[in-house]
RNA sequence: GCCUCGGUACUCCAACGGUAGAGAGGGCGGACUCAAAAUCCGCACAGUGUCGGUUCAAAUCCGACUCGAGGCACCA
């Protein structure tokens, strides 16, 4: 059974090179021993990063974008191991879900079965890729000690009213048969299935981050330049806040006036008409009684029968009825009409507007379908409205605006709010895009909602001391989606007393949407053995935040803000503190082949087993990195795994090539080599640090190439600095090609693990170049260039560009009229 | 429709406002070989999407356009 280099594995070279599975398989068992990535204690003197990969969903085995994620995850971890930190690198699985509970119906089993051997199968794939986590802090979502902790974060929600119940028109899922939280909901569809998303009016269970949406803007400024733009924006957007005034109109034969939004009160004088939500409570309401309900109830049923696709398109023409009442506008005293559509919205604002058709895109468009009045408020310099459907939107002076008159945009809005406040007929106000989030879900496969219904004491939640509540065993159970959740079924699972008043009672059968799983999991890994708390505030505080967050960019919205709500829920509780949970994220791309995303129905899927088999765990990891920077997409076909296999064969062969013992005094080595060595592992630190492993592994591959040179027609193999340099690019190479590295490391004469060698020091005198080029420019056009002396002064080099033969040549007979002199880098005379 | 980001060689990608090329892939040639692979050496190809502005100097800053990617989309 003898292992010989270059006759166990499937990649041959006749050239010397090493044998990946054997190599593979070798250090493997010899790091689970040594366990590099432990995180240390309380009381371990290195300072502290928390770096976290976002937890996969246990769907089967490892894929590409996996590997891709994780490598970055790895490479960021490795580097502050080697940098001196004591890092927190850990993983779990974010193992409630769909998939799981379907799979178990095709199968008719648990979904428990499923979701824990698909676990236990990524587990075992992480480790054969060389996966830097702490293997002692798993957590898995759906382990009883994890979704007590859920149920018990619910409860203290619910204590405090951030968790409550309503009756709402909600997204429907028919496919999924479940609703859906509305960031759930893309362009109609559901995220998961793509069916067609409808509306049910459901009593469900709400998170109330509407509350926190001020602090979700705001505290994004701490974000700013740590987070990626892109994912701020998006949030923004999301939230959707809106800065505008709340204005009181008075209804004829109504005692209590309405009150509506407006983002543009300034244009209050151009409102002609008002709009009610047609499925706002307020519309019956003022029809109630007349000969107008009937037509409200049957444009009602009009309004339901239009899918939400339609809903979206935003070309579609305006509908709506005329409700017979009218309006009285604060400013002017005008006596304007209520029309009830499904344009306006009810469940933003106060679910009526004001309507000014001059300038709003969308009231012209009624006033025109509807042949109401359209007066103009601002003079903007556009062409008439009315005339030509197309709202006057630009800024500009107020007229026909009594005392506005005259006011531009700004100016006359902080005026007219200043009016109406006085006169207590409106002020100003706030308004955002975001909904409270739904998190009831009627399915098995989650967190059961710790609640008990009693007919006389209403919501009852399940006493601290019997949590968790247990999923019941699914064997047996129909699962089944039929639109109400499977839990309620189980007789035995939902009849209970009341804690409080001990009469019969009923669980609630829904479970929690698994991304309230997510939002908190990141504090769960400081504590994930202890049972007495969710997590250890002394924990907490020594490691959290966490200071290096990746994943993908698909969470940018769900996840993400869910997980900041949170995070702000438990700071206000005293459990945390700080108010972001995450202080740097990077997204990474997604990888694709031929152009688009891998799947299986487009033919282009890209097996990460076989390419591990074809060029080994460390070819396949240098190519993620090094196909360009993290957060763009990596074509796979761009892609060349065997060149990054090629790559650290020429960097192994050279540890091969090192006669000098460990040990070493690298000070006596040849100058030249040991300054690209020193500016090297400079460039590379600043790389990583930065997030360009690209440019980070080019720098590694100029070191070894200025290596193989030294070696093969310079100072030779056995002097000082080749040893240093080859060392140094085996610590490099341990931030990505792990198994490599250590090879290199151990022909290098050393113990493992090279992951524990530490980043070595970088000499500042070294980094210092003997002599550096400078251009020269005759109006900034390049004549010569001349190598200088690193220090030289403006005045010597800006006489030795007067003295340059090309320089003279050039402006012979001219006059100078600037010289502008940038030592050591250039001088540019200007004729 | 609105917003954000991007466009550098055949390809993937580098370049504090100051030499457009760091690195790689692919191609071609040579050495080695019976031959191929591997390895080593060499070569070529040529480009900052378009137009304008700021500047002594622009791939880099500003504006417009164009193409591509993404987000939001009746949110008043």
């Amino acid at each position: 059974m003898k292992n010989s280099p270059a006759s166990h594995g499937r990649i041959l070279f006749m050239h010397e090179a090493y044998d990946i599975p054997f190599v593979q398989e070798k250090w493997l068992p010899v790091w689970d021993q040594l366990t590099p990535f432990k995180s240390g204690n309380a009381d371990d003197p290195r300072p502290k990063k928390y770096v976290l990969d976002m937890f996969p969903y246990p769907s089967g085995d490892l894929h590409m974008g996996h590997a891709e994620a994780y490598t970055l995850g790895d490479v960021i971890a490795r580097y502050w191991v080697q940098k001196g930190f004591n890092v927190l690198h850990p993983i779990g699985w974010d193992a409630f879900g769909l998939p799981a509970e379907n799979a178990a119906i095709k199968r008719s089993a648990d979904p428990r079965a499923w979701t824990y051997e698909n676990i236990a199968v990524q587990k075992s794939s992480m480790r054969r890729f060389a996966c830097s986590f702490d293997w002692d802090r798993v957590l898995h979502t759906c382990d009883p000690e994890y979704y007590k902790w859920n149920q018990w974060l619910f409860i203290e929600m619910f204590n405090k009213g951030l968790a409550y119940r309503k009756d709402s028109p909600v997204n429907w899922c028919p496919s999924c048969q479940t609703v859906l939280a509305n960031e759930q909901v893309v362009a109609g569809l559901c995220e998961r299935c793509d069916s067609v998303v409808t509306k049910k009016k459901l009593n469900q269970w709400y998170l109330k981050i509407t509350d926190y949406a001020d602090r979700l803007v705001d505290d994004m400024a701490e974000l700013e330049g740590q987070w990626p733009e892109k994912v701020l924006m998006m949030q923004r957007n999301w939230i959707g806040r809106s800065q505008g005034a709340e204005v009181k109109f008075e209804i004829e034969g109504r005692s209590e006036a309405i009150t509506v939004y407006t983002t543009r009160p300034d244009t209050l004088y151009g409102a002609t008409f008002m709009v009610v939500a047609a499925d706002a409570a307020l519309a019956s309401e003022l029809v109630e009684g007349t000969q107008v309900a009937p037509v409200l109830a049957k444009y009602m049923e009009e309004v339901k029968a239009a899918s939400d696709i339609d809903r979206l398109a935003t070309d579609r023409p305006k509908s709506g009825i005329f409700l017979e009442r009218y309006a009285i506008n604060p400013v002017n005293g005008e006596r304007i009409p209520i029309w009830a559509s499904d344009y306006v919205l009810a469940d933003y604002g106060t679910g009526a507007i004001m309507a000014v058709p001059a300038h709003d895109q969308r009231d012209l468009d009624f006033a025109r379908a509807m042949k109401l009045p359209i007066r103009l408020v601002v003079e903007t310099g556009e062409e008439d409205p009315s005339a030509t459907g197309i709202a006057a939107a630009g800024e500009g002076k107020l007229i026909n605006s009594g005392s506005l008159n005259g006011l531009a945009k700004d100016a006359a809005i902080a005026k007219i709010i200043e009016e109406l406040s006085a006169k207590n007929l409106g002020i100003g106000a706030k308004n955002y895009r975001l909904r409270d989030w739904l998190i009831s879900r009627q399915r098995f496969w989650g967190t059961p909602i710790p609640i008990i219904h009693c007919p006389s004491c209403g919501e009852v939640p399940v006493p601290q001391d019997q949590l968790p509540v247990e999923l019941p065993d699914a064997t047996g159970i129909d699962l089944k989606p039929k639109g109400s959740s499977p839990l309620g079924a189980i007789e035995s699972w939902v009849n209970v007393p009341c804690p409080k008043c001990g009469a019969a009672a009923k669980r609630d059968a829904d479970t929690m949407d698994t991304f309230m799983d997510s939002s908190w999991y990141y504090l769960r890994y400081v504590s994930n053995t202890n049972n007495e708390v969710a997590f250890d505030r002394k924990e907490v505080d020594t490691w959290l935040p966490v200071d290096q967050y990746v994943g993908g960019v698909t969470h940018a919205i769900l996840h993400l803000l869910y997980s900041r709500f949170i995070t702000k829920v438990l700071f206000d509780m005293g459990k945390v503190g700080f108010q972001e949970p995450f202080t740097k994220l990077l997204n990474q791309g997604m990888v694709l082949m031929d152009g688009s995303a891998m799947s299986k129905s487009r033919g282009n899927l890209v097996k990460l087993s076989d390419e591990l088999e074809k060029h080994g765990v460390d070819a396949i990891r240098l190519s993620m990195v090094f196909a360009g920077p993290p957060e763009d997409d990596i074509d796979w076909a761009d892609v060349s795994p065997s060149g990054s296999l090629k790559f650290l064969n020429r960097a192994w062969r050279i540890s091969g090539d090192v006669t000098s013992k460990p040990g070493v005094d690298f000070a006596t080595g040849d100058l030249s080599l040991r300054k690209v060595t020193h500016k090297s592992l400079n460039d590379i630190s600043f790389a990583v640090e930065t997030f360009r492993f690209n440019v980070a592994i080019a720098r590694v591959m100029e070191l070894v190439n200025a290596t193989r040179k030294a070696i093969d027609s310079g100072c030779g193999p056995s002097d000082p600095a080749v040893r240093e340099a080859a060392e140094a690019i085996a610590i490099a190479l341990s931030l990505v090609a792990p198994f490599t590295a250590e090879e290199m490391w151990e022909r290098l004469g050393h113990k493992p693990a090279v992951a524990l060698a530490g980043w070595p020091a970088i000499d500042p005198a070294l980094l210092e170049e003997d002599a550096v080029t400078v251009i020269l420019q005759v109006n900034g056009k390049i004549k010569d260039r001349i190598d200088v002396n690193p220090n030289i002064s403006e005045s010597d080099l800006e006489k030795l560009a007067m003295e340059n033969p090309e320089i003279k040549a050039a402006i012979a007979g001219a006059i100078i009229t600037k010289v502008i002199v940038r030592a050591p880098k250039l001088v540019n005379i200007v004729l």
